[in-house]
DNA sequence: CGTCAACCGTTCGTGCACAAATAGTCAAAT
DNA sequence: ATTTGACTATTTGTGCACGAACGGTTGACG
């Protein structure tokens, strides 16, 4: 009789769905306390896709703007507006590809150069911050993970 | 000399920065990813954010609007834009407070219970696909991390 | 040679996310 | 009873993020 009862129960059940142990909703708030740190120890208000930006231009040098883009996870119209934003704090120049006149390359300007190097130990602490509340091998854990779902 | 030339090489290096390894560039493309994952699977185009606010009011019933944003780390600027949208979809009703005169209360509608008891399997399919690349025991390693660093 | 598919940058519209400022309301302490 | 401080919702402004559409360029292929 109980399990008859059970039973019945069980086909009607919703499913179990607890918003905060949804993989989304956990994703989204460690995001906003990252950018949240970001935000207040980075240098200049410079937001951390910018920084991205300005990092990964470090690494390869100049590129074109839609390259670029793809290197930092970032779509075409996205791209175009931190672009834009980070010209206008001159930290990046733009030259007209001569053999492509379809691509423009961006570069770090001499400026962009300098606040990278004096960024870089920064965004190391940011990160450090970040995963602070986890040991080192808890830290390797979650990159590897985030990096096998990203 | 291989020592020494080592030494002052270390001395002057920069930091070991490889924007590809930092968990908030990580985070955001794993994010990326979860709402894409979201805008193709989920019905009626309701997007994560709204779907985490009729999530939440499906568990703890009508709730005043400030409140609400709380419960699925939203701010009172972001939670007003998101309820106005689930407003114009008539997914939701608004109520004065009749004891207090600062508050609306956010209740489901009609259809917007309905809609959430539609979209429940539809929710636990999407956290499903996201974590996809995991198996079980990793999967809860991985809650278990972003809850500690939310 | 033409054309055609693939790529480049740009623009528009929608939707989060948050800081900051505003105005109204409430409760509690003086 | 007034004031104080906390709370409510709202508005404005800036910055991602992405789909969709557009026009221009390139290179390859028939």
């Amino acid at each position: 009789m109980i399990d008859s009862l059970t039973h019945a129960a069980m086909d009607h059940e919703e499913i179990d769905y607890v918003l905060d142990e949804q993989v989304g909703f956990l994703l989204r708030q460690a995001q906003q306390r990252h950018t949240a740190i970001f935000a207040r120890m980075m240098l200049s208000d410079i937001t951390a896709t910018q920084w991205a930006t300005l990092a990964k231009l470090h690494e390869i040098g100049g590129c074109s703007q839609n390259l670029l883009g793809r290197h930092v996870a970032m779509d075409a119209a996205t791209i175009k507006g931190v672009v834009d934003r980070l010209l206008a704090r001159e930290l990046v120049v733009v030259n007209a590809d001569p053999a492509d006149s379809r691509r423009l390359t961006i570069d770090l300007s001499e400026a962009g150069r300098d606040f990278v190097r004096r960024a870089i130990p920064i965004a190391a602490a940011i990160t450090e911050e970040t995963v602070a509340p986890l040991d080192r091998q808890e830290r390797e854990t979650l990159l590897g993970l985030l990096a096998r779902i990203k």
